[in-house]
DNA sequence: GATTTCACGTA
DNA sequence: CGTACGTGAAATCC
């Protein structure tokens, strides 16, 4: 390898991970091995990229490249060893002590635990050290206290924490591209994602703060001037309600219990109170309907009322919450305070500031495209070239266009309920590339045998925890697990139990192989899910980093990442130029992405105003 | 106080 | 037509 060619070398940035202190940063790599002061940090970094533009490499972006995306240092290519590990390894779980195992063939059982804090265990953790300013234990792994106070990072000790980045990253790379090919370059976008995270957390979305007020007042009342003023403005709406159930105005509408009680007495007698539950008795009772558009209001006043504006949305106008690049399941990002979830009837509040708008695109039909790119389908291939996929299938299937439609959705998602039947036989003879791809991953979930993402990405079913899946008609969540406290939680909280579960049930003899069945086929159903998810959340990110690089010198900014959607803040006089860019970034990275031009992608990307404007 | 359940928004 | 995620309120557990 050359020393000299642009973009090969690696350069780690690391920030010192000790909670309360800092050390500064340390920069290591094309002959540079320096510690400096954090504000000094930008200043470097970004003439080593002008003069070198190497691969920045760190323990994550989250951590180490947020100084330089709060100095607006944009970097071109980057290394995330967490988001490369996530890709190895699958789930959530991504510590720079475990990575490096991983990266160093490390069995990741033998971790050693930090110190709990008695003098024992530094004793112990401290015998492991070769050297006490080494980073790397003698038994190879991490030392497991870098990063807590118990080992507080001074200069050498950062460089040799920007050195272990430098080889954790090698390792990883060495790993990636020898299992598969394509995982190297998936590692690259997901890395490039990570770091458009920190920018898309930085720049936040355009919001024009009297359109979200007026949305508000309109949907659950003024804002309130005092508690008492809110207590009232509360039972107005409660009213609107309770005046359809005389006799029963002391119902609490937000205990689902009572409010069960309260539709028993009108007749409406229910399992649940949920949405599709209740939907089928609006004509049997006005109350009903009024229930259901009662708990819309109560969803904007509580969730994205006056205090999520004052929260989450800045004196600059712009809406700012956290972005992962990938959750723990299959690999798609997330993001918080309402970004990824904004009721449609708030979306004429994401509006462009002035002298901009927005360039607005997504991809049409991702999920089949990307199917019959992965499952490698020629047929399947040449239906992608129709502007519209379903109607090639339907022609090939002998059906209307709706029937084959759901045929395919059934077959890539598994119905448990309704009828594509003699479609799905259709679907078999037409296509049975792929629809044996769909059925492979689907018995390797129910195996949980090793599976991975067309990019690569492994999909965790060792610790996929399911629900007994049994019962409701959609929509019914079947996963558990807590909710709060982000991506950490759930499925990629570390080891969860599989076992007590399984122990609970056991004494209702029978009945847990039946559990257990639904649990095998739960996993089947995540698993056929995972790959074209996950496959169509690399495509994605793989789009969105290449509009990244490619539209930055118009000032263009993406500032939402929605699934198969991307919105760019650009200045008016860029839109049109950045439209054209935004689908020849998707021809591009299709291209890179697939190998080929046999699969087509299209997207439909248009200019406009407000956010609103867009859905056709 | 922490965790679980219910409910619902988005793709 | 399934999967995934984030959020809040109330219930429940400890």
């Amino acid at each position: 390898m050359s020393l000299t060619a642009r973009g090969n070398e690696r350069v780690a940035v690391v920030v010192d991970p000790t909670p309360g202190s800092a050390a500064g940063a340390a920069v290591v790599g094309v002959g540079l091995a320096q510690c400096l002061a954090l504000d000094d940090l930008p200043r470097l970094v970004a003439q080593v990229e002008a003069e070198q533009a190497p691969r920045w490499t760190w323990w994550s972006a989250a951590h180490d490249a947020r100084p330089l995306v709060a100095a607006r240092v944009s970097l071109a290519r980057c290394w995330d060893i967490a988001e490369a590990h996530r890709l190895a390894a699958g789930g959530w779980q991504a510590s720079p002590p475990l990575a490096w195992a991983t990266a160093r063939g490390l069995e990741p059982e033998g971790l050693p635990q930090p110190a709990a804090g008695d003098l024992f265990d530094f004793g112990a953790a401290d015998a492991e050290t070769a050297a006490p300013d080494a980073v790397v234990r003698a038994d190879g792994y991490l030392r497991p206290e870098a990063g807590s106070p118990a080992w507080p990072m001074d200069s050498a000790r950062l460089l040799a924490w920007a050195q272990a980045a430098l080889e954790c990253a090698a390792g990883q790379e060495d790993r990636l591209a020898g299992a598969d090919p394509r995982a190297l370059a998936t590692a690259h976008s997901e890395s490039a994602a990570a770091l458009l995270c920190v920018e898309l957390e930085r720049d936040g979305l355009p919001v024009d703060r009297g359109t979200a007020e007026r949305l508000i007042r309109e949907s659950s009342g003024p804002r309130p001037t005092s508690e008492g003023h809110a207590r009232e403005v509360r039972a107005q709406r409660d009213a609107q309600v309770l005046r359809h159930v005389p006799g029963r105005e002391s119902t609490d509408l937000r205990n689902p219990l009572q409010v069960r009680e309260l539709l028993a007495s009108v007749g409406v007698v229910v399992p649940n109170t949920r949405k599709w539950v209740l939907a089928p008795f609006r004509d049997t009772h006005a109350v009903v309907d009024a229930l259901l558009e009662w708990r819309k209001a109560e969803r904007i006043a509580t969730t994205y009322g006056y205090g999520w504006l004052a929260a989450h949305v800045g004196s600059d106008d712009r809406l700012r919450g956290a972005w992962t690049a990938c959750d723990g399941a299959a690999g798609r990002m997330t993001a918080q305070n309402g970004l990824h979830n904004l009721p449609a009837t708030l979306r004429p509040a994401i509006t462009a500031h002035a002298g901009h708008v927005f360039v607005r695109a997504d991809l049409g039909q991702i999920e089949p495209r990307v199917l019959a790119a992965v499952s490698g389908d020629r047929a399947f291939a040449a239906a992608t070239r129709a502007d519209d996929l379903y109607a090639p299938v339907a022609t090939a299937l002998g059906v209307e266009r709706p029937i084959a439609k759901v045929a395919v959705l059934a077959a890539m998602y598994g119905q448990r309920s309704g009828a594509a039947g003699e479609a799905l036989k259709g679907l078999e003879r037409a296509y049975p590339t792929a629809m044996a791809y769909l059925d492979r991953a689907y018995a390797a979930g129910v195996r949980r045998a090793p599976l991975r993402t067309f990019g690569g990405r492994a999909i965790p079913l060792d610790q996929v925890l399911t629900q007994d899946s049994g019962g409701s008609p959609t929509g019914e969540p079947t996963r558990g697990g807590p909710h709060h406290g982000g991506p950490t939680s759930a499925l990629h909280g570390g080891p969860i139990s599989a076992g007590h579960e399984s122990e609970r049930h056991d004494r209702e003899g029978a009945d847990s192989a039946a559990r257990s069945a639904a649990r095998d086929a739960a996993r089947g159903r995540f698993a056929r899910n995972a790959v074209i998810q996950g496959a169509a959340a690399e495509l994605f990110k793989a789009w969105a980093a290449t509009v990244r690089a490619t539209t930055r010198e118009l000032g263009a900014q993406i500032v939402l990442c929605l699934h198969d959607e991307l919105l760019v803040h650009v200045p008016e006089d860029s839109a049109e130029q950045t439209r054209e860019r935004l689908l020849t970034a998707l021809d591009d990275s299709a291209r890179r992405w697939t190998g080929s031009t046999e699969v087509r992608f299209v997207a439909d990307a248009s200019i406009i105003q407000r956010w609103s404007d867009a859905k056709a």
